[in-house]
DNA sequence: ATGACAACCTGTGGGC
DNA sequence: TGCCCACAGGTTGTCA
């Protein structure tokens, strides 16, 4: 499911009922993600006041008055804030009273995780991550030199979140179109100039998608339960067999490093 | 160091 | 309708 702006919309929807909001009660229902839910989480949490929320990567950080929540979302993982009574969904993990709102984290697969963000765990997820896309710290410079030995297909190179954080499948063959690169190119065979514009259009594809409210993929929705528009703006993904909009010719897919990649085959070389 | 790939899960959609 | 299979937005860990 979500993929940076996705999580960066969750952020933005939920941090205003969040910020200096006292947590009244915080029910585990569901311990078991990709790592168990702390089994202190609810003690230690209620009674807590939210001070601020954040975005890291793909993680988002709840700080409040005790400690420092670090979730994630995984493959399927949302936060929704709902009225209080509202009926429990399967696969809600986590219900935190806010007063007059619920906030509830929901996640079928179970890819997501909540720890605490000082944990050894925590420590160890934040430390691995490259620099954020959508800052002056990640341009072509950084692209290119950390390029230099691998021969991995560039669209792999872009997902690795030690180069980058935050590009998921949909917007690395998103940005990879703009800049008509060729997904499987390797990495070490592309230019300085070539990366400048990758960058830039990584940059792109990420900020209008977040200023669309995120891609809506099946059941994204953000934290008022409202789904995402980007998806009408997709140029490749998903569209296989459709034409390029650009130049007509058929877009292509190909799984690359596992993962269904899309382009075209006469705008990206 | 690099890179390929399995693993973790459930839900959904397509084909028959 | 119903069943079975393939596949899905992410990331870590293992092995060659």
């Amino acid at each position: 499911m979500p993929e940076l702006p996705e999580v960066e919309t969750t952020v933005r929807g939920i941090a205003p009922y969040l910020v200096n909001t006292c947590f009244d009660f915080v029910r585990i229902h569901h311990a078991g993600l990709r790592w168990p839910i702390p089994s202190e989480f609810s003690a230690l949490l209620t009674g807590a006041r939210c001070v601020q929320v954040e975005r890291r990567a793909k993680y988002i950080l709840i700080h409040t008055t005790e400690r420092t929540v670090l979730a994630h979302l995984g493959m399927s993982g949302s936060f929704r804030l709902v009225a209080p009574g509202t009926p429990l969904k399967t696969h809600d993990h986590v219900q935190i009273g806010l007063g007059e709102l619920e906030l509830r984290y929901h996640d079928p697969r179970r890819f997501g995780c909540m720890l605490w963000a000082d944990s050894e765990r925590g420590q160890t997820l934040l430390s691995s991550l490259g620099p954020e896309p959508l800052t002056d710290a990640f341009d072509g410079l950084v692209l290119y030199r950390g390029a230099r030995s691998k021969r991995i297909a560039v669209k792999n190179y872009i997902m690795t979140n030690q180069v980058v954080v935050g590009v998921g499948n949909i917007y690395a063959s998103e940005s990879l179109f703009l800049a008509g690169i060729r997904p499987t190119r390797a990495a070490n065979r592309i230019s300085l100039a070539r990366y400048q514009r990758l960058s830039e259009t990584i940059k792109q594809v990420l900020r209008q998608s977040i200023e669309s409210g995120g891609t809506t993929l099946r059941d994204f929705v953000n934290g008022q339960g409202e789904p995402g528009y980007f998806q009408q703006t997709l140029q490749v993904y998903g569209r296989q067999g459709q034409a390029c909009r650009v130049c007509e010719t058929p877009i292509q897919s190909q799984v690359i490093g596992g993962r269904n990649s899309y382009y075209c085959p006469q705008c990206q070389r």
